[in-house]
DNA sequence: AATGAAAACTTATTATT
DNA sequence: AATAATAAGTTTTCATT
């Protein structure tokens, strides 16, 4: 991960469309070069060229971050199962005061109740605390780098 | 948003950069109205296609979840100063026991508690409670949307 | 790892329904 | 909102350094 690496990741950041030729133009290397940097950054899965959304203007209205405490010999096994259903975009082991975090999309506040109340709690016996924070309104979700890159190299 | 927004939404979230072309020949319909559709979910902000990455592989090596709790009247004030500070990712107001949660990403552990405990404390006075999730792991971080809309569209 | 060359393919614009 | 036509631009492959 050197410096090109992290310029082609703030171009595609920017605008994931953007030709490789027009990046290559503007950083003075071959298409090829970035075309070969990008494969390799995909394929390592370092990166992934997305659409990613707004889940409320697409009408995802139940969105909600989700906390669980479990028995610590469980924590790892837990958070891959949580990991596998669909409803599940998004899923952390944290320090703290929770073990699990994760985030869980619903068509109604019931759904949502049932997955985390009833769900998840038969299938895995060990979880000793829940707790649910309905997001309400998300006012940024960023997919910028350039002032991470920045902050990395200055330290670096 | 009807079906062939859904598809096509769903189509750049498994590869941002396939062609219009190809997606339209798999949808049956022509490149232009890909194109189209496309020009218009991006500039209403619905979706944006970007390079998104694990934040851990690419050597962001402090992400943590922040809670706060704060004054009712200063909640949207202060989840859009905190929008402000390039170091955070993703704000959102909550319900349950947390106002606002956002993401935050830093180099050091000292660099996180500071911004947290000393740097926003200092330009926002009404914040009444604080709580640090640090992220060890993520192991989901999910960008598909088939299964979702799927799921819309049953109960609609 | 990076490159240039070139055939194959895609994009972006335009005019039309 | 969708389309076909098409000139301009991009991608992909491959041989070379």
């Amino acid at each position: 991960m050197d410096k090109l690496d992290q310029r082609i990741i703030s171009a595609l950041a920017e605008d994931g469309r953007r030709s490789y030729r027009d990046i290559a133009r503007d950083l003075n290397v071959s298409e090829a070069s970035i075309r070969q940097r990008v494969s390799r950054l995909t394929s390592d899965d370092l990166i992934r060229i997305t659409a990613v959304g707004n889940l409320q203007a697409l009408g995802f209205d139940v969105v909600a971050m989700v906390h669980f405490k479990v028995l610590p010999s469980r924590i790892e096994e837990y958070a891959q199962l949580i990991s596998e259903y669909s409803a599940v975009r998004f899923v952390s082991i944290s320090l703290g005061n929770a073990d699990i975090i994760f985030q869980s999309l619903h068509t109604s506040i019931p759904s949502l109740h049932d997955f985390v109340r009833n769900e998840l709690p038969r299938r895995m016996p060990d979880i000793i605390a829940t707790e649910i924070f309905p997001l309400v309104k998300t006012l940024k979700s960023s997919w910028t780098w350039e002032a991470w890159f920045d902050l990395q190299n200055q330290n670096s």
